[in-house]
DNA sequence: CACTAAAGCGGAGGTGCCTCCGTTTATTTA
DNA sequence: TAAATAAACGGAGGCACCTCCGCTTTAGTG
């Protein structure tokens, strides 16, 4: 008879999440998902109502796992960040270097877009809980940092960049706009970075 | 038969806020001052239902004269500013200088006190608009300073402190909380303080 | 498998928000 | 003073929020 306490991980970084019931983890999941696409088609004053019905739960449900709408969207920033960064590491593996980095930003692009859907809600956020910022904008400068480390050693890009100066660069995205055009203009902003990039690239 | 034109004032510094009805001047200045109440009573989460029944006007006058609910919780934050300045310049005229710095620093707590009631909403307008951060803050201080300067100049309190320096000591009142002792606690502060302002003054 | 306690579900209902538009009122003009 | 007009009023109605609690489901136990 094996050791019901033995299913290895668990009991170091996670303190005691302790398992949620699988219904009870499904919902949750399904209501993540379909929040980030309400939020991100309709902002964050999209009804949670709405959200609850089109995951098949009911309103009741909704607010035990999110007492309030701050919470929803904090849940689906988090999830935004993380698939972010995911990206980053799929990317380089399916990618010669430098285009993975090319793609990443232009991914980078439409994650700062969903950003600015949520300004209000985020901004009260993000003085309010000031782990969330210090997590999440670390996560993504860490991300990109090893995209452009990994893309000089190849070769692909020259190797006289600093990291936080592209993070600087693609910060004038964040407080460009709101024209309608801002997705091409920001589109151009990342092939034009990326040439400069390539500019005297050692290896073609 | 006069000119309808020149009733003195107005074509200077307000660029053209042309002259509300009397009625619709008189609802207005009714619902700042419930509003004023009703937040203070209940926080900015006060129903605004019910602020326009108090005010003994309907619902759609509120919003035909404050837009949204910050529009209102501006006015109101506004004018207690407003009210915590006039008071300034009335203490000084009915007390000795130092017990109208006394008396002033009491009722800023209680400005205090009501900003904190405001906070997350009030912290939200304070980034949104600048303007209303600088305004504010340059009038508070403004009023403190010119109170510290006449008891100074009365030979009250000592002559070397600096009025930013006491404004900085003021501050801690409102980072410090949220016991509910904080009023008490932020009274003693007060007179602390003013011990140390009228140690080794001149006259008295 | 049957049973049970605990966990989770869901939606009715009470409340507040905010818009819209027919009615009332202050002000201007004659 | 009376009529005309623009401004302001107010509340019904529709929608979203969120709480509360009786019902359903899950995950253990014998």
């Amino acid at each position: 008879m094996p050791d019901p306490q033995t299913t290895a991980e668990a009991t170091r970084d996670t303190p005691a999440p302790k398992p949620m019931r699988a219904d009870a983890q499904r919902n949750r999941d399904k209501l993540v998902e379909v929040a980030a696409q309400a939020f991100a088609a309709d902002g964050v004053d999209a009804s949670l109502e709405e959200i609850a019905k089109r995951a098949g739960v009911g309103i009741g449900t909704l607010y035990r796992h999110f007492p309030t709408r701050e919470h929803l969207v904090e849940v689906v920033y988090r999830r935004e960040v993380e698939g972010l960064c995911h990206a980053a590491e799929d990317l380089v593996r399916e990618h010669p270097a430098d285009v993975a980095l090319e793609l990443w930003m232009q991914r980078f692009v439409d994650y700062i877009a969903t950003k600015r859907g949520l300004a209000t809600s985020l901004r009260l956020l993000l003085t309010t809980n000031s782990t969330l910022f210090s997590d999440t904008s670390g996560r993504v400068s860490g991300a990109m940092r090893s995209l452009i480390e990994a893309a000089a050693a190849s070769g692909k890009i020259r190797a006289d960049v600093d990291a936080s100066d592209v993070m600087h660069a693609l910060g004038g995205i964040y407080s460009a706009p709101n024209t309608p055009d801002w997705r091409e203009r920001s589109g151009r902003l990342v092939k034009l970075l990326m040439d400069g990039l390539r500019f005297g690239a050692k290896n073609q």
